[in-house]
DNA sequence: CGCGCCGTTGATATTATTCAAGACCAGTGG
DNA sequence: CCACTGGTCTTGAATAATATCAACGGCGCG
């Protein structure tokens, strides 16, 4: 694999000339970067980011990243749109594991066994950049903080899993969606979005299974949410009124 | 930090002779080494790997080995014993997201914030080595076997927590020790010990905590599965008798 | 316009929790 | 050596939370 940017672009352009499409396409240029690449990575880090990603791909709502069993070569970086992330047993049972927002990276858990258990879907029209690992390790090993950055990635799933593992451990059903709510708003606000009105890319039936509840139980807790004025809703388009009152609820300090 | 061993050895010795207590520290001759690192080292690595170890530490049973807020340094080696990870909510609500044997590796949720966000506390007296993390990453950036065996091993944690989801989110309570069962047996098998009898080095509330059930939960389902025959209980001794229905019961292929 | 998925709501069933009492067990001190 | 004590474990009965079954309304898409 070279490592230069293979010139993709199919119309004329000469090299002081940068296409919209390669300009939308650098690292440097996003707008999830600070979310992407934290802290520490200066200009030069950047230019060679840029460089190592293999590919940029758009996805139609319902069209799958990848699925159990592809083989694992790339962390995938969500540029646009949303994602869910599914585990299945070998029963069959599914259980949504990842409700992901524009700067998440997806496929973590593929490294270690080279192929992927989970399953990732668009859940609306997405942009998805694939970062190879082979090549992410390597630039890793001439960037410390490029190296670091990658571990707090890998990191920060494993700290969202084990608040996920409370969440489902030991929260009751109320409390797992105020929880899921105020996250929501969270990273919402992280992206510059309101934190209190936001359209839910799920249906009740994921968001139950993401938060291990039956989708009856998501749809009435919606609507005594709206009825006791935490939230208003209609269908998947939430609003939150009261997030004093979420967070309370949440167990979390208000 | 120099990076040479620190002498340690309180009695005298020459140069060319190694104490027992330093023999057995080393990487190069744990018994845990085929799963500490489980592939492509080779003796050069190895030998450099023993000298980025920080520390060795004896805990005794009910000893913490870090707690909420503690300045996150180093990765820590479980060499001998066993140990049991927790999430405390803000409003104090505990849950025990990890129960850990020799060879597994320590506070990987960490690295992100740069202080842990939960508990590790040995179950009985245990040894670990600290595995401090620049020191870590430096020899990473030189040896891409190692640099990838960190990364499986972050993955690792990410698909046990994944599998962990799974089973809080969408199996019954039967299931889940069931699969609890099944996965001790699986490890202490790798360890090269019996997978079908075992001693529980937790309470049944603690058991409760890392399942999402509670204790009294836990204790009517070890008496019901000694009762259909699939397992036998003392306390905390565990036998199990039949592995195939107990398959059946986590929804695995028997 | 109609079909299929999605969401809501009610009635009922099931599962796990809570509350309570007592047994067991290991370690401690008389 | 034995009684005491605190923590752990077991078991039963009542209760609460959530799932299940069922019916229907609505919205979006073809």
């Amino acid at each position: 694999m070279a490592t230069h940017i293979s010139p993709k672009s199919a119309g004329p352009a000469t090299t002081s000339v940068i296409s919209i499409h390669e300009l939308k396409a650098r690292c440097s240029n996003c707008s999830m970067r600070e979310l992407c690449l934290p802290h520490g990575l200066d200009q030069h880090d950047l230019d060679q980011l840029d460089q190592l990603i293999a590919s940029r791909r758009r996805l139609k709502k319902g069209e799958v990243l990848y699925r159990p069993g592809d083989p694992f070569t790339a962390l995938h970086a969500l540029r646009l749109g949303s994602t869910m992330t599914t585990v299945l047993a070998e029963d069959g049972r599914e259980q949504v594991c990842g409700y992901h927002l524009p700067g998440d990276l997806l496929g973590l858990d593929g490294i270690e066994a080279g192929y992927h258990k989970g399953q990732s879907v668009a859940l609306e029209d997405s942009e998805i950049c694939a970062l190879p690992l082979d090549r992410l390790e390597e630039f890793a090993r001439h960037a410390p903080a490029l190296q670091r950055n990658l571990h707090r990635f890998l990191s920060r799933e494993i700290d969202r899993d084990h608040n996920m593992m409370l969440l489902l451990g030991s929260m009751r059903a109320e409390e797992r969606l105020a929880a899921f709510l105020l996250n929501l708003a969270h990273r919402y606000k992280q992206r510059g979005y309101s934190s209190t009105e936001f359209v839910l890319r799920m249906t009740r039936e994921e968001i139950g299974s993401f938060l291990g509840l039956k989708l009856e139980t998501v749809s009435r807790l919606f609507s005594r949410f709206q009825q006791e004025g935490l939230i208003q809703t209609q269908g998947r388009a939430v609003k939150l009124l009261d997030v004093t009152a979420l967070k309370q609820l949440a167990g979390q300090r208000a």
